[in-house]
DNA sequence: TTATATGTTCGATA
DNA sequence: TTATCGAACATATA
């Protein structure tokens, strides 16, 4: 689920469920401890009889300040969510459940346990240290133009690279380049300015219809590729044009190649 | 059985 | 040193 809007609309849902409530137990559900970056005591220490306070979110990286200063941080790889329940109707693959004062309860969940927990100082220290750009949402074509500049391998692929700017997953760089008609193999520094103006303006619209929506697909709009990111799919716009898939950093990647050529 | 999945990291290589 | 590539991670489903 996690690419920025997703993300975004976990952090709306984390607080709706989880601020100002005191933490008073944690379940630590996953054996091999893969998703914990800081270990079970530290996460315990920091949590403990505390709250969270309010959220912040760059890119796909959630962090939810702690009433003491610090904050827990949340990434959701490629399979995380969270679930508020209550009494024993704990959800599957929950790896970290908090327990509330409330009796309500929030469950971490994810199958495939590439997400990371763990306790940082602040977003800001935390987004230097890892190197990280800023938000995609915040900005400027400028700074997208000029991040751009030096890389020399696909425009997908720096797309994907959260150091460049943060926040773009494999759907939404699939949909830039489709909306922008721009081949994800094309070298990123060859590109126009003009193309480049145009994939900014299609992912910034792409993400603001995306929170819009609460990322249900079904409902975007219906000329919306990611509804069509399977092989042979047809899109209404290139009815002669069957989409097709190729590899690119490792990633699949759909195109439509009567609008997406070298 | 093989391929794929909305992500990131790390070791090898150039 | 720096940039790039590709495998690896853990688990489920088609």
């Amino acid at each position: 689920m996690p690419e920025l809007p997703e993300v975004e609309i976990m952090r709306r849902y984390f607080n709706e469920c989880a601020l100002e409530k005191t933490i008073i137990q944690l379940d630590f559900l996953d054996e091999l401890a893969k998703v914990y970056k800081s270990t079970p005591e530290v996460i315990e220490k920091s949590l403990i009889g505390q709250r969270f306070t309010e959220t912040e979110r760059i890119g796909k990286y959630l962090f939810a300040r702690i009433s003491t200063g610090q904050y827990l941080h949340l990434h959701f790889g490629m399979t995380g969510n969270l679930v508020l329940f209550q009494g024993d109707n704990l959800p599957k693959y929950a790896r970290l459940v908090f327990h509330f004062e409330s009796g309500e309860k929030l469950a971490f969940c994810d199958l495939r346990k590439f997400g990371v927990i763990e306790i940082v100082d602040n977003p800001q220290a935390y987004q230097k240290a890892a190197k990280i750009g800023d938000d995609f949402l915040t900005i400027s074509l400028e700074y997208f133009k000029e991040r751009l500049k030096k890389p020399t391998v696909a425009i997908k692929t720096s797309l994907l690279n959260q150091k460049l700017f943060a926040g773009i997953g494999n759907w939404i760089a699939d949909e830039m380049l489709f909306e922008a008609g721009i081949h994800p193999l094309r070298i990123s520094k060859d590109i126009s300015e003009a193309e480049l103006a145009k994939l900014y303006k299609a992912g910034q619209e792409i993400i603001a219809i995306a929170i819009a929506e609460d990322t249900h697909y079904g409902n975007f709009p219906a000329d919306f590729f990611v509804n069509y990111r399977k092989i042979d799919a047809l899109h209404p716009s290139h009815p002669n044009s069957p989409v097709e898939r190729l590899v690119v950093g490792g990633r699949g990647t759909f195109i439509v190649p009567e609008k997406q050529f070298l």
